[in-house]
DNA sequence: TTGTACTGTAACAAAAACAATTACAGATGA
DNA sequence: TCATCTGTAATTGTTTTTGTTACAGTACAA
């Protein structure tokens, strides 16, 4: 993960939040985000597809919080953007050796633990608590 | 991290416990991990500056581990070989923005809880124990 | 003392991932 | 019917990562 989009996915999920109330547009996000309004309405469509902001198209449209931030953990977040392996990738080995056959597998299952267990730590935080820190 | 370093990183330590004893050419390991010798040559330079493994120069050199696999933990494996944070790059938001401003700060306390979670994971394992696994 | 087989490193090239930009169709309210 | 907004695709530019080549230096052995 080398790209920018947890920290981005987060941090427009917390100006939702702490605008509360108020539609937001894209423009008006990139300029708090500091990227292109393009690239976050990109991102807001995966964020909707996943039920965590809904929008108004139109004049006076813009984007909200499609519930309420208890609700939106931050491991959910994570998931959300996960885009490659949390440890990064693997190669591809030589079959003919005995540890290139299997470390893939072996791989496997650690990557799936210690993913778990930054899984369990993002789970403690919801939208709300990271939001009541500005 | 979205590169193969961890995986090549541990693919070797792998190697050279899995041979104990055996001096292993970077030609040897690169057939196993199917890259090229000089990058594994290159990721060696990085795990021999960390004391896991030695080598011997000249005809007949190679690599070896430098100490016994019990003591390789592979939370220090993970720390060997990163080089961009677990969950990403941060954006350089617009300091304006009350958001803006704080959010950089708040993630990496958030980052920080994150990876040590993971790191208390990896610290459970240590290279003996992966390498019974082939 | 010379040939061979290695490591160590730098320099460069290629490929892949990531970010940024532009453009425009469609929605909506004034 | 105009102005303002979302939604999305297409394109380009930039950075990161990987791969390649080359060669100096070390060490053993005949």
């Amino acid at each position: 993960m080398n790209n920018a989009k947890f920290a981005t996915a987060i941090h427009i999920l917390s100006l939702l939040e702490y605008s509360k109330g108020e539609r937001l547009s894209s423009e008006y996000i990139a300029g708090s985000v500091n990227l292109n309004p393009a690239l976050i309405r990109k991102e807001i469509s995966n964020l909707k597809k996943l039920g965590f902001i809904a929008s108004k198209e139109g004049n006076g449209g813009g984007f909200y919080l499609a519930k309420p931030a208890e609700q939106i953990l931050l491991s959910e977040i994570y998931e959300a953007v996960k885009s490659v392996q949390l440890l990064g990738r693997y190669n591809k080995p030589n079959p003919a050796c005995t540890v290139g056959r299997q470390i893939n597998g072996n791989l496997d299952q650690l990557y799936a633990d210690a993913e778990l267990s930054l899984i369990k730590e993002l789970e403690k935080h919801n939208l709300k608590d990271f939001v009541s820190k500005f």
